[in-house]
DNA sequence: CTGAAAGCGCTAACAC
DNA sequence: GTGTTAGCGCTTTCAG
């Protein structure tokens, strides 16, 4: 691998490679045409700058770790792709590590990211994560961590995330102004505190505004629990379902077609989504949206305030917005 | 930033910097109880090694890159989860770039790959990519480049694909043996090789093996578009739709939906689809399978060979498989 | 305007 | 068994 070097550039024009190092970064130092000729050949020798080599000397690395349970999710995906956006923009890199939802290769992971000298952590813990020291450890070594979506219940910690109960009471909301009287909700796995978040907040909302109305609630870790759960849901006749999630979504709406039933006819449908799955079908599906993006894009700048010395702790919430399909 | 060294833990020990390191990578030379000391302090210091000098040094940076349009898509992002385990799994990092199909981008995270030293490259190149040279520069400093999906046509490349023009065999057969006779099928960017080499290969195989069938063609670069040509097409009434893409069903579905027809009944659906799409729907889309998830184990292999020295240009394509739906 | 020299953190001969 | 040394490629004082 014979990669050219500002020594070599230098040795072949009898430079120094100081004059080397300054010429190519346009250093007002330099003449002009010393300028020309080293660029000229740095060109010819196809120079790259050895970002190892700059990093150890100036220990800024312009590389972002970011570490989630899985890239294959909608939500997750649109928010990689918004912060590998801005980080390109900026001149920073990005480092994508999946955890699996497993507490030992996230820890792994946060090697990986430590060993590299990251300049900054974007993270999303995994259920089970319970040991928040080692992310804090980089907070000491001044390495800004955002924690994004799933996040420790810690107030030392920077947080950027989607409203969880609010989602669902603007979901309720909705039901309740088309005036839907029985009314299914069905959500993930129970054990997670944006189910209960949003499962309190959906109940609450659905009893105060509408003492009238009837609630029936059933949990579904996955897609096909979701489409064998609406199937029995469906018996009871709801004249609409909530879906806590995209994966939720996609079970409930093959249940239907299963069952040959048609929205909004016979029964309505809203769900809480990222704004792909309910695009997927006609009518397109009415939806709150928590955005996978926006959220990268919160994310992205509340790294950029800790790296310019931030010390605030910032505990984000984006927003969420009800986005009308032909569903209800 | 105070990061743990090799120095200071040799100087709190009293030993030098070499039998610091060595000791920490366990070489037989150095004392057990010297290890044991030394390995003490590094846990209790938190030592991580920083990469960068590691890498400067060596010149071996386990990094491998992947330039891929986009993350935000079925086929990639399984692509590159699957590119990722393995990487991971044998010590490598990955980093993920995307072009967005821009050439000018495309040329800056090359840029940005040569600065990280990357030990290889996996790439998918965007459609307007003319000049392969800079890649092939790559492959004369000894840095493998394994070309996925959209591969230049060059005999010097590295290349992993699906099969093109063989899965649209796959599905025009299908689609015979179910004696469909007015088949409708609706394809991408006629620009693309893939377009072409698929259009043509599902042509032909239609007219050899079912002279009686009659064929409607049109072509659709969006899900918006598939969705608007469907709605004319389905005036035609043909039997059977034949998809060349996840984005493709996807529009054609909710063409389908919106008409409220009903499958298989009223016509049959086939697509080529790495196996998410097809999925969604009941009944669920009898598909013939590109799998970015097996295409990834393949470039990762190509990849290792590569790196144990095969100078063996490789041109591989995964062979696809047919999973029946219940839409025909 | 240009050069010499130190040093970022680490590895790997080569000594002793 | 352990230490010394040189050097990976670069930036950045400090001299001249």
């Amino acid at each position: 691998m014979n990669n050219t070097t500002l020594k070599k550039i230098s040795e072949i024009l009898g430079l120094s490679i100081s004059t080397i190092s300054r010429a190519l970064k346009d250093h007002p130092d330099i003449s002009a045409k010393t300028k020309q000729r080293v660029v000229e050949l740095a060109t010819t020798l196809d120079y790259e700058p050895n970002a190892n080599a700059i990093n150890l000397r100036t220990s800024n690395s312009k590389l972002f770790g970011l570490i989630v349970p899985s890239i294959s999710n909608w939500f997750y995906n649109a928010f990689i792709a918004s912060v590998e956006e801005d980080s390109r923009r900026n001149g920073y890199s990005l480092m994508i590590l999946q955890s699996g939802d497993d507490p030992s290769i996230e820890i792994n992971n946060l090697k990986l990211c430590r060993q590299n000298r990251i300049t900054g952590l974007f993270v999303c813990i995994s259920p089970e994560t319970t040991n928040i020291e080692p992310f804090l450890k980089l907070k000491e070594m001044d390495i800004p961590v955002i924690f994004f979506d799933k996040v420790p219940d810690d107030a030392r910690c920077n947080k950027v995330c989607v409203a969880d109960a609010l989602s669902a009471t603007m979901a309720a909301n909705e039901l309740i102004s088309k005036k839907k009287k029985k009314i299914a909700g069905l959500f993930g796995n129970p054990h997670l505190l944006i189910t209960q978040k949003r499962l309190e907040a959906f109940r609450k909302t659905i009893h105060e505004k509408s003492g009238a109305a009837q609630l029936i609630i059933d949990y579904a870790p996955s897609t096909e629990d979701a489409e064998s759960k609406t199937i029995e849901l469906l018996k009871e006749k709801p004249d609409a379902i909530f879906c806590m999630s995209d994966e939720i979504l996609i079970g409930v709406m093959k249940a239907i077609q299963r069952k040959g039933l048609s929205i909004p006819k016979d029964l309505g449908v809203i769900t809480i989504s990222n704004g792909a799955a309910p695009k997927l079908y006609f009518p397109e599906i009415t939806y709150v949206e928590t955005s996978g993006h926006k959220l990268g894009k919160m994310a992205y700048s509340s790294m950029m305030a800790c790296l310019g010395g931030s010390t605030f702790i910032q505990d984000l919430t984006i927003e969420s917005i009800l986005v009308e399909g032909g569903s209800l």
